[in-house]
Formats: structure tokens, C-alpha cells, sequence
DNA sequence: CTGGGTAACATTTTT
DNA sequence: TGTTACCCAG
């Protein structure tokens, strides 16, 4: 052990004053106020190393919760670095994974098994869009995304159905948005499933309800840890205090000037809530910046010095002030490619490494015109974020049948996969699933199983899905005899999944082949199927990139913890950055988010950065003339070196050779503006399915049925009956006749 | 039930 | 410009 009481172990040498009080302040409530570049992630992880190696705690007895897996596993590494394995079995995690943990432990308390499904937002959007046909809700007016954002703001701040103020809904979907958050939650009751939301919220309501459980976590942790704390949300807060009521070691290490997700419900307004609730904590300021050079330094803390709610940082460096930051006009957004190729070029000529450039860019979008230039110049780049492996259809695909072959009642999987590929069920054979699974509460596949002895379903529907139960049924023995990862392989080649997309002739078709091969080798390093959804469910990252000497294009928001020997920031326009659509939701609040990105572009650089804007650019096909973003003027003259052709500076495109050109800032292609949205249509009147009383049926008796019309009962046993009907003997189940 | 055609639309994103 | 959701004809 590197620590004794008389000689302090050496890793606390390689730390400044503020870092090591942040490491050796143990005790009591600790925020640490870590600016960006100051160490922040060696602070944490020194701090847990010193907590395990002063004895302490045990490894088992200090939670420590991040926001990302990566990060999660950073730190993992990086303790296991400093200290080796005496940092096993530490409660390192994301406050889902971490959640999802303690929950399968106490699932009954919350109405719940422990063998509960974890939703993605497929699943998600599907559920809502089906509440809202029921409750005829115009879903054109209302998208499920908006309904399920509006849910997920209330799931943030801790909020159940309940607990909605009635005020709070407003007029999202028709008003009725608190209902369908009750009946998401009862759905999701019954499917026995949990959204990323829930996994926080059922935590809440265990350690508020159960106080004996919560009392067993607080003698567990004796020590707690949190990284990236100004993304916290309100859930998240009170998950945490409630945690840290019993010992008050909490250490929470954030920077109000990063946060960037308030609009998913992240609250800087925690970090002043930390202070509140614990009264008598200690705050550490990490303010000497290591990662960037003076000049760099000097405009990201001018820029967000602009800013007016901030906790007040004054970031400084002992680093040489190195080149400014150059501030480049360009005529258009072909041109900013040009360069900055022409640029990445010459730097690399110079001898600098292209996996320490990147490319940080506002919107997703706004990579594809780099990524053209790029191609055409040869240059490796890589785009970082972006669809994620487990997010492809394919492999959403093989992960629903992987669901239904472990769980047979997960209704989301079924629908998902049922059709796919085409077995002939179509609409209306989903429907009358649907119908009858909801009369007798049970799961469509059950409900399949017994539809497909009757003749309410006929033709390629019924054949499709007999054969497809058959196959489950089949599969689910397999499992029990052949390893699963070989069950899979054989699941997707039986189904005709694979073959759907050998026949494909689509140019992705082939990579999805390789995705589903990936897939199922990622199997085998997991002991069973269960847990291979566990982790796919909770752990959603991305596939690493492979390893190379290439530029990275990635968003601002994908940046945030990363940095760069030189950092190109390309459309700083107004119209682009800060996004108008930020500003019309959020307003002054969005602005100033808008801001902490740029301070975070800035903050990614080490040595070199870059920002430029575009006189023209063409969005969307349509070419919209802009000027430079306010965050350029506020960059201070004498760290910023400007290149621009003369007329591109001020106003956007003036003229520029002599030439003149249009001085509007309208879409120049739009003539008048067209009301954003057609008049709503009516709701579409949909026939009510017909109450129908649990039997009370009789041998003999007249009923009638939607699709045969008047017939007699000529027998009937548990549910399904046999009626003489014009057409012919038929079998129906009994909740789709009515007496006549 | 399927597949083609067309109209509307187009932040940020992790778990 | 590129994608996705919906409508209608086969």
C-alpha cells in the first residue's frame, strides 16, 4: 500500500493545492467547481483511489455514478491504473445502470418482477402512438416524440402522474397529456417494463416507501462520488441526496460553464441546490487550465464571461499564450470545406497527426458537406456519434427476437418482429391481436395462439403466424440444449431474417449482413440471453471506432470531455449557432446554453483552433444569405487573428468582387411565408369496439358477428365457440360475437 | 397485404 | 437535399 500516516502517497505530489483538497477533503459534503481542462477527471479518480487505498472503505461501500458508460469505464481503468485490483467491486456505473441494479434486488416493492424489460425509444414512440389512436388524439398534431418529451421532462424532474400540476400540461395533446402519462405508466405496468425515466423514478419511490431498504443502501455506501454533476436532472438530485442522507460523504464534481443539456432536463440549478441542502459543504474551485494555450484560454473565458447565471470561474494557465485563434469569412459553405481541408493538409504536411484534429459542428447535418471535401481530398476522418450499433434496424430486429425467445408475452418485441420479414400479417390481423389480447388480458402471443384455432383470422395471416408461434416454440427448446449465440444464428437464418436482407439488393444490405454476424459473436461473450439484454438495453454505446490517424467530425454536445490539438469550429452564423430553435423554446435561458457550447468547442483545443463562418449557405437545397454569430463578436480582438475577403466581414454578403448579390436574409427561394401547419383535420371517426359480456352465451343461441354476420352457437368451450354462420361452420372466440 | 409513389419535414442526445 | 410517413392501386 502506497499510503501510511506519516508519508502521503505519491500520487497526491502530482496534484496542485486546490486538486489535492478536492482529493483529500474525504469527509462531509464536497462540490467541486472543476472548469474545463483543470483535471477535473484526475481529481475524481485520485480521490477514489485515495478513499480505497487509505482504507477507508471497502471497494464495496463507494458508489461513484457517471453519466456515460465510457465514462464509467474510464474511470474503472484509470483507478485500476493507480491502485490495481484492490478497486474491484467498487459500485461504479451510470445512474441507470446503477439503478437498474437496485431495482432487479427490490422489484416486487415497486410493482415490479425482477426480470423486467428495459424500453428503447422505439418501443417508446410505438406505445404512445397506440394511446393516442385510442384515445383518438390527432397524431398528426401531436407526434409521439413531442408527447413522449413532454412525459420525459416530467420523468426528469421526478414527477408521476400524480404529481403533474395541472397547470403543467398546457395544450399538448389536446390537453390530455397527463392522462396518457398515467395510462403510459399502466401500460407499461402490465408489460412489466421500465423506461430510462422509470429506472431513476422506481428508485425514488423504494427509498422513499421503504425506508428499511433505503437504510440498508446508506450503511452499504459509506462513500459517494459524481462526475459531470451540472447534468444532473431533478430525479437524479433527489436519487443522490436520498443516497447521501445517511453518511453525507458526497462529493459531486461538475462546471455550470458546460452544461449543455438543460433541454433534456439536466438542471444546473442543482449545483446551487447542493449547497442549499447541504449547508455545510466545502467548495473547491479548480480553475488552472493544463489542456489549452493562453490565447485559446483567453477567448473562451471572454466569451462566456457573457454569460449571466454562472457560479463565476476565472480560468488561467501557466502556458505559453501560443497563435491566436484564427477567425475566418468565407463566401460560402463550399468554401469553409475548401479551406479547412486545404488547412488540415497543411498541417499534417507540418507533421501534425490527424487523430489529434477534429471538427466540431452544431448539428448533425452540418458534417456531410466536410465529409464530400474530404472524400475528394483522400483525407481519413471519422464521424463520431451518429447511429449507434444496437440502434440499427437490423440489430433491433435480432434483439426482438432475442426478446421474445426469452420473455414470450414482451408484447413490443412481438409487434416489432411479427411481420419481419413478411409473413402475411398486415394491419388487420394485428388488430384483431390487439383486440383480443386487450379483452382477455393477455399477451399477443398468447392471444395469437388462440386466435389461429379459430377462423377469425384466415388465409396467408394464419399460416404465418402458426408457423411463426411453431418456430418460437422451437427455438425457446433449442435454447435449453445448444449454446445461445448458435440458437441466434439459427433464429435469423430459420426466421428467413437473413435471407430478407441477402435478397435485398439495396446498397446497405450487405453491411447489415456483416452488423447481424457482429451480433451474433458480441453473444458469446455473455452467459446467457438475459444478460446479453441487459447490457444491450442499458449499455447503447457506441461501436468503437477503429483505431486510426483520421480527422474526427462529431457534433459540439459529443465533444463535451474530449480535446484536440487543433479544433476547427466551422458556422458560427446566425440562423446555425446558436440555433434558432434553441432560442424560440428557451430564449435568454437556450442563449446562454447556446454559449457554454462554444466555450466548450473553444475549451476542446490544445494548441490550435479555428472558428469561421459563411456569408451564404445552402440549407435544406436553399441557399440563405447569414452573418457572423454574435459569439464571433465577442471573442476579444487581441487573441483572434481575422481573415476574410474584403465585404464578407460585417454584413454578410455585401459584395465581393464587384459583384452584388442579394442582401436578404430570407430564404431566398420562399416567396411568402406559408403557415407552418395545414389546418388540423377532423378526428377521424373510428368504429368503438363492441363491449361484449364475458360469455353468457349459450349452445343455441343467435349472435352476431362483425365479419360473418347472424349464426347459431353450436358448441363452445373456454372462451371459443363454435357458430353455424350463412357462410359456414366457423370457429370465433366469444369476445367477438355479440348475442343477437 | 404489399410496394410504389408522393408529400411533408428536417437541433442538440445519453441512458 | 435526403429521409420518412402515409395513401392508394394492384
Amino acid at each position: 500500500m502506497t499510503g501510511t500516516a506519516d508519508a502521503p502517497p505519491d500520487y497526491l505530489d502530482r496534484l496542485n493545492p486546490q486538486q489535492r483538497a478536492a482529493v483529500e477533503n474525504i469527509d462531509g459534503p464536497l462540490l467541486v467547481l472543476a472548469g474545463a481542462g483543470t483535471g477535473k477527471t484526475r481529481v475524481l479518480t485520485t480521490r477514489l483511489a485515495h478513499i480505497l487505498s487509505t482504507r477507508r472503505a471497502f471497494p464495496s461501500q463507494i458508489l461513484a455514478v457517471t453519466f456515460t458508460n465510457k465514462a464509467a469505464r474510464e474511470m474503472k481503468e484509470r483507478v485500476a491504473a493507480m491502485i490495481g485490483p484492490a478497486s474491484e467491486g467498487v459500485w461504479l456505473g451510470t445512474f441507470h445502470s446503477l439503478s437498474a441494479r437496485i431495482l432487479r434486488r427490490h422489484a416486487e416493492l415497486v410493482g415490479l418482477r425482477p426480470d423486467f424489460t428495459i424500453l428503447d425509444t422505439d418501443d417508446q414512440i410505438r406505445l404512445i402512438r397506440q394511446l393516442l389512436v385510442a384515445e383518438r388524439i390527432d397524431d398528426k398534431k401531436w407526434p409521439p416524440r413531442a408527447v413522449l418529451s413532454t412525459i420525459e421532462r416530467w420523468k426528469d424532474r421526478g414527477l408521476t402522474p400524480d404529481k403533474v400540476p395541472s397547470d403543467a400540461a398546457g395544450e399538448m395533446a389536446a390537453g390530455r397529456a397527463v392522462a396518457l402519462y398515467a395510462q403510459y405508466q399502466e401500460r407499461l405496468r402490465v408489460l412489466n417494463a421500465c423506461d430510462f425515466g422509470d429506472l431513476m423514478l422506481h428508485c425514488l419511490a423504494l427509498f422513499s416507501g421503504r425506508p428499511e431498504v433505503l437504510a440498508e443502501y446508506h450503511r452499504r455506501f459509506r462513500y459517494i462520488l459524481v462526475d459531470e454533476y451540472q447534468d444532473t436532472n431533478v430525479a437524479q438530485y433527489l436519487w443522490l441526496r436520498l443516497l447521501a442522507q445517511g453518511n453525507r460523504n458526497l462529493c459531486c464534481v461538475g462546471d455550470d460553464d458546460q452544461s449543455v443539456y438543460g433541454w433534456r432536463g439536466a438542471e444546473v440549478g442543482n449545483i446551487l441546490r447542493f449547497e442549499k441542502d447541504f449547508a455545510d459543504a466545502t467548495v473547491v474551485r479548480l480553475e488552472q487550465n493544463y489542456r489549452s494555450s493562453g490565447h485559446i484560454l483567453a477567448c473562451a473565458a471572454a466569451l462566456i464571461a457573457h454569460n449571466r447565471t454562472r457560479l463565476g470561474k476565472t480560468l488561467w494557465t501557466a502556458a505559453d499564450p501560443g497563435r491566436p485563434v484564427q477567425l475566418r469569412g468565407v463566401w460560402d459553405g463550399e468554401e469553409e470545406a475548401r479551406w479547412i481541408g486545404e488547412e488540415i493538409e497543411a498541417l499534417q504536411r507540418g507533421g501534425q497527426a490527424l487523430g489529434q484534429i477534429a471538427l466540431l459542428v452544431r448539428a448533425g447535418f452540418q458534417t456531410r458537406e466536410f465529409e464530400e471535401r474530404f472524400i475528394a481530398l483522400g483525407l481519413p476522418y471519422r464521424v463520431v456519434g451518429g447511429a449507434r450499433f444496437y440502434e440499427r434496424a437490423e440489430i433491433r430486429d435480432a434483439i426482438a427476437y432475442a426478446r421474445l425467445l426469452v420473455q414470450s408475452s414482451d408484447d413490443l418485441a412481438f409487434e416489432r418482429v411479427v411481420n419481419v420479414p413478411r409473413r402475411g400479417i398486415g394491419d388487420k390481423a394485428l388488430q384483431g391481436l390487439h383486440r383480443l389480447a386487450r379483452a382477455e388480458g393477455i399477451a399477443l402471443a398468447d392471444a395469437a395462439a388462440r386466435l389461429i384455432e379459430t377462423d377469425e383470422i384466415k388465409g396467408p395471416a394464419r399460416a404465418g403466424l402458426r408457423r411463426f408461434l411453431d418456430d418460437l416454440g422451437r427455438w425457446r427448446a433449442e435454447l435449453a440444449r445448444l449454446p445461445h449465440a448458435e440458437v441466434m444464428g439459427m433464429v435469423l437464418d430459420e426466421s428467413g431474417y437473413t435471407g430478407m436482407w441477402r435478397d435485398d439488393r439495396s446498397p446497405e444490405a450487405p453491411g447489415r449482413l456483416e452488423n447481424l454476424k457482429e451480433f451474433v459473436s458480441a453473444l458469446e461473450a455473455f452467459d446467457t440471453l438475459q444478460g446479453f439484454l441487459e447490457h444491450v438495453s442499458l449499455v447503447m454505446e457506441n461501436a468503437e471506432a477503429a483505431p486510426g490517424d483520421m480527422v474526427s467530425l462529431m457534433t459540439l454536445h459529443s465533444a463535451k470531455g474530449l480535446e484536440f490539438d487543433v479544433v476547427f469550429l466551422p458556422g458560427w452564423e446566425e440562423g446555425l449557432f446558436p440555433h434558432p430553435r434553441a432560442l424560440d423554446e428557451k430564449g435568454a435561458e437556450a442563449l446562454e446554453e447556446e454559449r457554454r457550447l462554444a466555450h466548450v468547442g473553444l475549451t476542446r483545443a490544445r494548441r490550435r483552433a479555428f472558428v469561421s463562418f459563411a456569408a451564404n449557405r445552402r440549407i435544406h437545397n436553399l441557399w440563405q444569405s447569414a452573418i457572423p454569430s454574435r459569439f464571433v463578436g465577442e471573442l476579444p480582438e487581441d487573441h483572434v487573428e481575422r481573415i476574410a475577403q474584403p465585404g464578407l466581414w460585417a454584413g454578410g454578403s455585401r459584395r465581393a468582387r464587384g459583384e452584388s448579390y442579394d442582401q436578404s436574409n430570407e430564404w431566398v427561394a420562399a416567396p411568402a411565408p406559408l403557415p407552418r401547419r395545414p389546418p388540423p383535420l377532423p378526428a377521424p371517426e373510428l368504429s368503438v369496439p363492441r363491449r361484449v359480456a364475458p360469455s353468457g352465451i349459450a349452445v343455441g343461441d343467435r349472435v352476431f358477428h362483425e365479419k360473418f354476420g347472424y349464426g347459431s352457437v353450436r358448441s363452445l368451450e373456454a372462451g371459443k365457440l363454435e357458430v353455424e354462420f350463412p357462410t359456414g361452420r366457423k370457429k370465433v372466440m366469444d369476445s367477438f360475437v355479440r348475442k343477437a
